[in-house]
DNA sequence: GCGCGTATTGACCACGCGGTCAATACACAG
DNA sequence: CTGTGTATTGACCGCGTGGTCAATACGCGC
């Protein structure tokens, strides 16, 4: 029954909330027009009315993915922390819990990730919002460096906020590959007695 | 030209690396039966007559990738390095330089994993030869928590070893993710910046 | 009540896919 | 030289895909 208005906004986050959720059981590749249209009960037809590309669909979805991934708060709680060295583990300890508690989300972003290898753009906009989420650590660690020097030789601001963000990465992973098996105090203990 | 004869494991191998070339390129979706014959200049028929069926070739192509990615070879330098932590720490330095130099693997590895996600055999796979490289890390991790006890409250072996795991597979990403500006210097150094 | 524009549908198209199969070229035993 | 079995080809089928488009139902200003 053709007509039945909605407003565009309405459509196209009914339609993205769909593609979500169709990408999330099936992977991105499983992610067709026929499957969303199907998954939000519409016509496959008036997906490509509102996204006349599914390129457009995937790239939407890709947006909306980073908005709520690689997004770094810092709550009052640990901006308070006086120690930057301290503050940096919370904020670690902070993002591992977030990121651990939603694995399927990380595949996605990971799919997303291994499909920006074959394409310039994506890769650009991951690689884009993966510099801010790393900038975000990097006024942190900067201040650790200026603070406590002669910890280690060659240790920058740079180096300390990308293996920050490396190491979100690793446990984002290993969140994901095994979520039941992943406990947090016990990795962080570990890389203590490995490393301390 | 029919009749051309070629041994069974020549053909075989033939089209296992024309496959595995197809997957480095197009990703692990883009892995056609008919881009692999083309890739290895045969006809599509022949691929099909070799490997019955396409999920047949996507299997013995994960076999590849699993045998020459998560195999743990300890050399005897490492092997002779009395205290435990420090075997560990050498240990994880080497896989970290092997795995940091084959990044197009390591992508088309995690592209299998996330496939593990929705396909229960291949999951199955990957978390059995997952174990196995765990295991090679235990025994050691297992010497270090026996000869330093005390060090952390709650270490096992186990858990020791599940972060080394872990600690490559976060490398391992991010030497995908950003092969130029991975070194693994700062890195070492700074995990003990923030950890030690 | 009447048009007008927008949202919506489903039929339709071309394409590439996995898979099947009869025909055929070759190696080799006799 | 001939027969037999295996390796190889290319035509073919059915299907699901992304995408287009005419037809149409609806909301709304007049």
């Amino acid at each position: 029954m053709p007509g039945r208005k909605a407003p565009e906004a309405t459509r196209r986050e009914q339609i993205l909330k769909a593609a979500y959720e169709v990408a999330l059981n099936r992977g991105i590749d499983g992610l067709t027009v026929r499957a969303v249209a199907a998954r939000a009960k519409l016509s496959h037809g008036l997906v490509h009315f509102h996204f006349k590309r599914k390129a457009q669909l995937v790239s939407a979805l890709l947006d909306w993915v980073l908005a709520t991934t690689t997004v770094l708060h810092v709550p009052a709680v640990i901006a308070r922390i006086p120690r930057a060295r301290d503050r940096l583990r919370a904020l670690l300890r902070q993002e591992m819990d977030r990121l651990a508690k939603e694995p399927r989300r990380i595949r996605l972003f990971f799919e997303y990730w291994a499909l920006g290898t074959r394409h310039a753009p994506t890769r650009a906009r991951i690689s884009a919002e993966l510099d801010r989420y790393r900038a975000a650590f990097r006024t942190m660690t900067a201040e650790m460096v200026q603070r406590e020097p002669g910890e280690g030789a060659g240790v920058t601001a740079d180096g300390l906020a990308a293996v920050a963000v490396s190491f979100v990465n690793g446990c984002a992973v290993q969140a994901m590959i095994d979520p039941t098996h992943f406990d947090i105090d016990q990795y962080l203990a570990a890389v203590e007695g490995i490393f301390g």
